[in-house]
DNA sequence: TACTTATATAATAATACACTTATATATCTA
DNA sequence: TAGATATATAAGTGTATTATTATATAAGTA
């Protein structure tokens, strides 16, 4: 008896890797509740900006997630159209809600124009 | 409204690095059936002896897998008492049954005296 | 006890990964 | 159009990962 959703093997060890990075990770749980865009990643995870380009660009190429250009910004979703998104919602559901990441950033004032 | 088991996101980052190789996400999902001992494992993968007692000492280091002897062998099985069972088993369904492997393995006469 | 089989560990080498710095591109605004 | 902001890409570097070879340990057998 199998699930709705079964996934060649391979192509699951390598969703895995790619999740198999905080940083990753915690942008796909974000994203599961909150569009957002490069800069507020940025400020999140106090890194570099192309460090967080190179992070999402990942997850672009492998169709888990999706970008769509709002003038200067580009806001990134899940791409609930994908394949493997009945798998990463199995995945999801085990973390721990990361809402208080954009509080955060709200009560900073960081959580800007760019994303509502 | 959160999942039964919620686990610290940085420690699912470090589960799914660990299921993020083929070899070991195998290894899972067929342990998930049936307890095995290395050398099966060596012959199902075509790998050698060390490669596989890595990658199962990664797998009991993180208490996914636990192993008792019988004689000579080494049995591994799924640690169902982890904290990460549910969620592993939430991974391994969308995962394709790996039966075929040990039945090759029989076919070859290759599944010998230490596992039944 | 010597030999064999099963497994683990250690050292090493090749590859993959994630970050940094520097630079390019694209959009907005004055 | 020039400057500012947001993002992407490229190159380089340090670290992590995986496999290999060699060796150690542990149990079974003649």
């Amino acid at each position: 008896m199998q699930e709705e959703s079964v996934i060649e093997i391979e192509e699951v060890a390598n969703i895995l890797k790619l999740l198999g990075d905080k940083t990753r990770l915690t942008i796909v749980k974000i994203l599961d509740s909150h569009d957002c865009c490069v800069c507020e990643f940025v400020e999140m995870f106090k890194t570099s900006q192309p460090a967080i380009s190179q992070h999402v660009r990942k997850l672009k190429d492998k169709g888990i997630v999706k970008e769509s250009r709002r003038g200067q910004w580009i806001i990134y979703s899940l791409n609930k159209e994908s394949e493997y998104y009945p798998f990463l919602q199995d995945v999801l559901k085990h973390l721990p809600d990361q809402g208080y990441r954009l509080d955060e950033l709200e009560k900073q004032g960081l959580r800007i124009s760019c994303c509502e």
